[in-house]
DNA sequence: TCAACGATTCAAGGATTATTGAAATATGGA
DNA sequence: TCCATATTTCAATAATCCTTGAATCGTTGA
């Protein structure tokens, strides 16, 4: 991830109705959600929330894959990862102080990498 | 770390000159910098700069305070490592497998949160 | 008090982003 | 083929954000 990449990003979650979205489609899953589905639950028109998944697209924290009538939107999580990974280390130098708060986070979500800390 | 706060943050750091400043004033620590140098080293205007000071200000990511002439602004750790939190926790769900990357980073910047895992 | 310095505020403009509803596209089934 | 479904695209409008330069405010030292 880029700065190029991390300002789209910043840019996509800094809207209301995509924040929801990305949420709704990180519990989602692999499995993702139809346009439809999301439009529905985010309580916003088709013609909307198809603007809003181009921008979260183009931002790289979706794709999308057509299953009939269907499109599903899946979120991509490597980018979501990458942009963490970005404001922890890019953005904030790797601050302890900063960092500090994630680091307890991620003890906690994510005892897999405990190894790493060896 | 609210969702309100949130969303002002990311809508502050999804500018190039904000996450420029960001940036300086972090690596400037609690020092800070003068309105004055942050423009001249970003490279705007003063009443620019002053603009997006004011809009990262109103983000919570720094605060100013007068020093004689010139004002010194300086970044909030908290508020950044909130909203890496939030992006983990909140945004994210504590899912392991976005956290994973994060996670690496903690390991290597922030030694001090070792004991958080015991 | 006055001039100079450091910075902010303001108004105007241009640019980008968001919302809306109508029209168009793609798919699947009768 | 024709219709219904799922979604996108388009054009128009509204809203927000960014930039610029001039004017203003607060502080300091002569």
């Amino acid at each position: 991830m880029d700065q190029r990449q991390a300002l789209a990003a910043f840019g996509a979650l800094s809207q209301e109705t995509r924040l929801h979205i990305i949420r709704m489609l990180v519990v989602s899953g692999p499995d993702g959600m139809a346009a439809g589905s999301i439009a529905e639950r985010a309580e916003v028109s088709p013609s909307n929330v198809s603007f809003h998944l181009k921008e979260l697209e183009r931002a790289g924290l979706i794709t999308q894959q057509r299953e009939s009538r269907s499109i599903i939107y899946t979120a991509n999580y490597e980018a979501l990862g990458g942009l963490i990974r970005f404001l922890m280390e890019d953005c904030c130098g790797g601050n302890a102080e900063i960092c500090a708060p994630a680091a307890a986070v991620a003890a906690c979500c994510a005892p897999a990498t405990k190894e790493e800390l060896q």
